[in-house]
RNA sequence: GUGAUCGUAGCUCAAUUGGUUAGAGCGUCGGACUGUGGCUCCGAAGGCUGUGGGUUCAAGUCCCAUCGGUCACCCCA
């Protein structure tokens, strides 16, 4: 082997695509039920905006990203994140003057340099949606309701939702400095990195796996103990709106979240059918982000879903549907002197709407049978010379083993009505 | 960035304590009285054993390095 696809990327062979589309479909259309619309960003950006956005603190920053320059001397980064393009979108194109808030989603491939792992490349796809220029609850709960709504629309059955409050400017220091004071008075009980991460860090003690940290951090300050009036009412009400539409969560105070822009309410949803990495999708408000990028004072929300991962919890829930059967129609070519007329018969079902190949290996009759059952084709037209001649072609059912004698001008209605009739009549089977 | 583990045909795996020309199944392509698929049978193609060094009379097998895969830590989707 000469040569492979890098450390940490994967081709998505067409198996998989097509599960992947069918996500991608399931998702767009959701996400305009729920008046999303789509946005595409440059797969690039500015270094600085991640930097800004982000949070020159956190591990994306600090050792995940990929950063080069061009040749024109800018530092630019492939996008490690959704959210920061957005908004940076949002503020450039001054979108604060469309209606508000404004709803986008997007899906595409981010970048992150990470040591690959079940469910973690370095180039991997995320679908993602923001909200922009509102800070109602209620907004909050519908990105929520959004993602569960849709993991339930791809048949995903057992999830867990974690839901937190990071509060704002205004509480959250004031509680920082509490666990830091509380973390040194405790200093001897924790272990190398969560010292390190009294300084750098506080709000991520509470990863700590460690026997011993764990045992101080339980009992620890709670963030939701600490929240001014302000972020505790609107943390309640999220929550309320999630109770009156069903939706089981668990508060989970120490759900801090690896960004640093994130304000009032963060969320995560969790698969059991996961390895180690088993968040599916996760999001919050950020409410000083678009003021970060040089935008007017406006609150907003999203979230993202990795679409790798979503693909194999799905594929261990067995949800992925079975795949439509086939209606595609196969020209066997019984000689190659009607090579041309078979053809030109090609593009006219084409151009009638109906999915059709031919042969371009030169196979025997038999070759051609053989390669069109392995690829599922429905109908197999035979071509020859006695057809050209008498205007009636064998057609073939591949499934059933019927065959029919049609006439070759009367073949484009023949299949269309056949097509019609079985794809209305699939789907009646189905319902029923 | 750290640790563990694995690299033999397109895929899944074999190959006695280091010992001749590295095998099988599936898949691909072709054939089984010449214009008809699936089942069965036959045949063919396809490997510098990830790469580079080393030990040895002899390395797929042992040692080192390197590059990849997998899993975990860190962190996140």
């Amino acid at each position: 082997m000469r040569f492979y696809a890098p450390k940490g990327t994967t081709d998505i062979l067409p198996d998989m695509a097509k599960k992947w589309r069918y996500l991608e479909r399931k998702a767009s259309d959701l996400f305009e039920k729920y008046e999303y619309e789509p946005i595409v960003t440059p797969i690039f950006e500015h270094t600085d905006v991640f930097q800004r956005a982000i949070g020159t603190s956190t591990d994306i920053v600090q050792k995940e990203m990929y950063t080069f320059e061009d040749k024109g001397g800018r530092s630019l980064t492939l996008r490690p994140e959704g959210t920061a393009p957005v908004i940076r979108a949002y503020v450039d194109n001054n979108m604060n003057q469309m209606p508000q808030p404004v709803k986008l989603y997007y899906t595409g491939p981010m970048f992150r340099y990470e040591r690959p792992q079940a469910g973690r490349y370095r180039q991997f796809f995320q679908l993602g949606v923001e909200a922009i220029g509102s800070d109602d609850p209620a907004i909050d709960a519908e990105s929520i309701l959004l993602m569960i709504d849709y993991f339930r629309s791809v048949g995903l059955k057992e999830l867990t939702l974690y839901i937190n409050s990071m509060g704002c400017e205004n509480d959250r220091p004031k509680y920082v400095e509490l666990l830091k004071q509380y973390a040194i008075a405790h200093e001897q009980e924790l272990c190398k990195d969560c010292r390190k991460r009294v300084e750098l860090n506080p709000l991520r003690l509470f990863d700590c796996k460690e026997e011993s940290c764990r045992r101080v951090m339980e009992h620890a300050p709670k963030i939701t103990d600490y929240l001014d009036e302000d972020c505790k009412n609107h943390f309640n009400a999220v929550r309320r709106y999630l109770d009156m539409q069903g939706v089981q969560y668990i508060i989970k105070p120490e759900l801090v979240r690896g960004l640093d822009y994130y304000t009032k309410t963060t969320f995560e949803v969790v698969s059991p059918l996961l390895g180690a990495q088993n968040a599916i999708g996760g999001g919050g408000r950020y409410n000083k982000l678009v003021e970060e990028f040089g935008g007017p004072p406006t609150p907003g929300i999203g979230f993202a879903i990795g679409l790798e991962r979503l693909t194999i919890a799905v594929e261990k829930e067995g949800a992925f549907v079975a795949m439509e059967e086939k209606t595609d129609a196969f020209i066997a070519v019984a000689d190659k002197a009607v090579k041309e007329p078979a053809v030109n018969l090609l593009y006219a079902l084409r151009g009638a709407g109906i999915a059709t190949d031919i042969d371009y290996t030169g196979r025997s009759l038999k070759g051609q049978l053989k390669y069109a059952n392995k690829k599922g084709f429905r109908y197999t037209i035979f071509l020859g010379p006695q057809e050209l001649e008498t205007g009636i072609v064998q057609v073939k059912d591949m499934k059933t083993s019927e065959q029919y004698a049609i006439k070759l001008n009367e073949l484009v209605d023949w299949l269309s009505n056949i097509v019609k009739s079985q794809t209305m009549g699939s789907g009646v089977t189905k319902q029923s």
